[in-house]
DNA sequence: AAAACATAAATCATCGACAAAATATTAAAT
DNA sequence: ATTTAATATTTTGTCGATGATTTATGTTTT
């Protein structure tokens, strides 16, 4: 009855189950192909099957997961054929994201991309000089910095789809080992990206966007080819 | 041991709960913003609590349904604002799509635009003179042609996102009661779309479908306000 | 030995009953 | 009338049973 923690904090099994399965399907933990046998799961994530399945629904319909029929769940495999078509839906949909941000975007938008791309130049600094320390913290400000681009599109269901988009593309970079060898000119297309948004230059920001993914893309393609 | 029916075609409870709520949510047979207790569920539809939930969490993936921790489902609500929002990404991702398809389209493409466009323009003009007797077929044809604009896109996840839009679009315009008065000049906007298309002028294609989209939108806008 | 078939073992899909947790509702008390 | 307490309802999740369907295994036939 008077127990302090009344205050529910703790997410569902289903979106725990959810949240577990999709962070180790694109992390890899999970490997593409791999089937998901519920009783395998259940032991693994200590996690009952109704809810299991459930998360296994919703990644379904994510593109996490394939479902079929009396045949059960597993992981969705990667192919380079399928990277590329992927890779075009993303630049495409970023691109039509852009084009509406980069003319809506206001002054506070404008301090914003400031501010990201500030701050992410900073560390593709250190990444050429070998002297970045945490990566994980340039993903992240290097994923802020494009969503903060794209973020006055003025439409929720366009970044909706941008950002399932853009997950599924991650899952391929983190498949490959792209990382050692990454050492672009990541800063000046940052900065170039950049200074084209600030300058409302559409045509640029797409097309400088478009060379920024399509070049990752290439990267990968090179080592998915294992597939 | 010996009967006729031993092929499965069937497909799996939850695919049919699926397809069964997604129709009546875009439909409107399940209102929007109705809460959907999975008991009186299953008495409706005849199926068990499990698949039931199953399907729930795959239609809240694609956004028909929304669920929120310990309160169960309901019917995603339909509100002008949304709408807008939503039709923003429609156009926006419809748009990206004809760009690549457009310029990729072959000539069985050509072909195929050709054959829509002749087939839908005929019916726009039943609709034109009032002597349309099948509207659902003036609909599979509409969305056909459409279709068949983007289908050279070379993306089969653009495609994907293109239709989820598309059918979210739809809910809005089923829930609509603009039938009446959608006599516009569709014929005309058809035929410069399919001529357009057919150029191979991009930008003129883009525009069209926007501003066609744009058309059907304000008509909905007018009543949907009364949310 | 390869193909075809039959049998057995796993796995999946579903149900129904029940327990635990959270939310909503009603009633009581200040 | 608010807040507090008590009660009811709903949702979530577990478990075990059951029938169907796959998948694996083994055996026969050509």
């Amino acid at each position: 009855m008077e127990d302090g923690t009344s205050f529910n904090s703790e997410p569902t099994l289903v979106e725990q189950a959810f949240a577990a399965l999709r962070k180790d399907i694109i992390d890899g933990t999970r490997a593409p192909g791999e089937r998901l046998r519920i009783d395998k799961l259940r032991s693994l994530y200590g996690i009952g099957a109704s809810p299991l399945r459930e998360a296994l629904q919703r990644l379904a319909a994510d593109g996490f997961v394939i479902a079929s029929s009396n045949r059960g769940f597993l992981v969705a495999p990667l192919n380079p054929t399928e990277f590329e078509d992927l890779n075009t839906a993303r630049i495409a949909v970023e691109c039509a994201a852009l084009r509406l941000s980069v003319v809506a975007g206001d002054e506070d938008w404008e301090a914003q991309v400031v501010a990201a791309a500030y701050s992410l130049e900073k560390l593709d600094r250190q990444l050429i000089d070998g002297t970045l320390q945490d990566f994980d913290r340039w993903e992240v400000l290097n994923a802020k910095f494009h969503t903060t681009l794209v973020s006055a599109c003025g439409s929720r269901w366009l970044l909706r789809h941008r950002d399932m988009l853009q997950i599924q593309c991650e899952r391929y970079r983190r498949a490959s080992v792209y990382h050692a060898r990454l050492k672009r000119d990541l800063l000046t297309e940052h900065s170039a990206l950049a200074k084209a948004a600030l300058a409302r230059d559409v045509e640029l920001v797409c097309r400088l966007t478009q060379e920024h993914y399509a070049k990752t893309a290439n990267h990968l393609l090179v080592d998915a080819s294992a597939d």
